[in-house]
DNA sequence: CATGAATGAGAATTCATTCAT
DNA sequence: AATGAATGAATTCTCATTCAT
């Protein structure tokens, strides 16, 4: 009756981490139709009623999964987006925890990112709208800590493009073992920061007059 | 009673055709697991059993989606890209031609980017690998154009992040209808070809001290 | 258009064989239930509309195979019985046609005797009592040319032994290729000849009292 | 509202042999492919998912099916063959065993020996194969006892036969409610023990001359 | 608190059978 | 005479969800 690693009787929040935890693994590892209410429930060692007592039904589970991992990558670039610092410190900071975010959560990202579409289209509409809007917003402080204001406020298109552009980066590092994340994170800020710094100084890429139209 | 317009016993080939268009629009309206055989059959105007007999399993159906459509955006992009023009010309029109695809099959995009877990990882991968392939040699043929030879000679990680980006900006476009794809892929390509022009120049962000272009 | 091996616009009589062999193949494979109309027509050469307007529905294929199956081996039985032979020569021809002809056609085999149950069972139960009518009344002429009338006229259970023990042995000669047929059949007839005529010379075997009973 | 016979929420053991008796029967009246998870599901009282739960898919249900009545049938030979007893008795009460099993489980033997063809002909031919070992131990044993070592060591076909015939009766009394097994039983053994007597005191029966016994 | 037992509903897949040509 | 096209009706199997204990 040593309850030393035996897993019975624990408090609520422990299972229902527990839970949460097994559900993000299934919803990235199958997609959230194939994921199955027994998965998770095997997964997190509990029964399904379980489940249902400590989460609900299985949308509800899954918006949970939803808040939580949103929340966290989310809050690991709040906290690292020091106000004091300068601007360009403040977006490689956020780019750099963004970056490690998601590359260090392969599963809960799947879950914010790659289940569009379906009953949740809203839900995961919302969750991301809030994301890109973090980021956005990093963009927009950095663009106006140097001294202008962007031309159109809108700077959500180079977020979404960032968002991309690190998703998928995050796919070819675990694909690369050898390679430094934090090495392929400059390598990506260097583009965005020169590329909109000359795009802020005027400098634009125009096609060959005549030619581009066709 | 009309014979005229009559959808009954067509030839296999247009059969054929309209099923894959209604796999496609369910498949992206609900993803792979969500969307049933009956709705595709339903929407093709064909009872199930010719689907099966045309195309065979929800498997098989769904990877010819994939590759009807993934074949489509690359014809899309190498049609456009001529190797006699200019690098940047290049990138130029392959981008536009990727936006203005996306833009135009909202659906077929959806199939191709949307579903990249479950069972189906390996075909979208390899896909995605070979549209790498021709950004990577896009970048590789724009960056010895302008009279250097690579440093390193892995673009492979800023095609990347290019097509990672193209693809979250694909997505944001799918949800803004009144974006326009020529503007999106011009800023697309605007921040992208500064920023790696500035790279090239030699001129870096580097962290801690904002030593580089600002 | 020369049409030496080609197999098209053959009479009727040679189509509806080829179906009816293709017929017995996929029952005796797959027994009647799994059996496909679709295999058979496949197995014919032929397009499935044509098994239905030559042979009807699945049903009818499937009893006409029955009959002509069984029909088969009564005959075999029957044109080797000469009257004239002597009642153990009679036997032993009937045995030794019945014994090939089950060993040579396992698949016609099967079909008569492996397809139990099902909406066949009146079918298959007439062919077969006809069958062991044969073999059974192959050995009551062998009992009254011993000048013997049966004690009971009953020699169907017999009769249904040595079909039984026939194609058992037809499994056992299958599996030991290099066994003769000839030799199995002897060995048999003896055991079947030698015990039904102690029987007749009123030896019998009796259990030790009481101990049988228990 | 009767909660002493109500058959809800019984225990997993009992529900466990409800189903397979339920399957017995229903593999028993339809073979195998004809049966159907929905029938046995009904004919054991609970619903198609239990059925699963408990069993498994399809195949595995007819194998448990299978393996069960083999054991039985094995089980109630091996019960009353008294290796202490003459081999002539054991015989006797072997054959007598089956035969009353076989009459008083029509469903069971059904399920075992009319299902040969398909894909479990491995699994019956194991247990048959089993059988036939049983079956040619029981007949050396009783060559030996006559004081002979079998001229050749073979009596495999002999039990081939004796098993085959066995079968072959044991359907007949299926369609003959009113025959007593034990009759039939007595009529095999007699064939049988005074035919191979016969042939073991060198006595045979030859063609074209009728050399032998008679 | 925790679970084994149980199921309604729905999805994929197959097949016998029929037309229109 | 012969066939490709087409389907209604089953059948196997799975899953989210709920009770009774």
């Amino acid at each position: 009756m040593l309850a030393s690693v035996s897993t019975r009787r624990l408090p609520r929040s422990v299972r229902e981490l527990q839970m949460l935890d097994a559900a993000v693994v299934e919803f990235a590892r199958l997609g959230f139709h194939a994921a199955s209410m027994d998965d998770i429930a095997a997964r997190a060692g509990v029964s399904k009623p379980m489940v249902y007592a400590y989460l609900g039904a299985k949308d509800d589970v899954f918006v949970a999964c939803l808040h939580r991992e949103g929340t966290r990558v989310m809050q690991a670039i709040v906290d690292v987006v020091d106000p004091a610092l300068a601007p360009d410190e403040q977006l490689w900071h956020g780019m750099r925890a963004f970056f490690g975010y998601v590359a260090a959560n392969r599963d809960g990202w799947s879950v914010l990112y790659r289940q569009a579409g379906g009953p949740f289209a809203d839900e995961v509409a919302t969750m991301r709208a809030r994301m890109i809007e973090v980021v956005a917003g990093m963009l927009t402080r950095a663009v106006e800590g140097r001294g202008r204001s962007p031309r159109s406020t809108d700077l959500t298109p180079l977020a979404f493009a960032l968002v991309g552009a690190s998703e998928s980066l995050a796919d070819w590092l675990a694909d690369h073992p050898g390679e430094q994340p934090e090495s392929v994170a400059g390598r990506l800020m260097n583009v965005v920061w020169l590329g909109a710094g000359q795009l802020l100084d005027g400098v634009t890429w125009e096609p060959l007059a005549g030619v581009g139209g066709r």
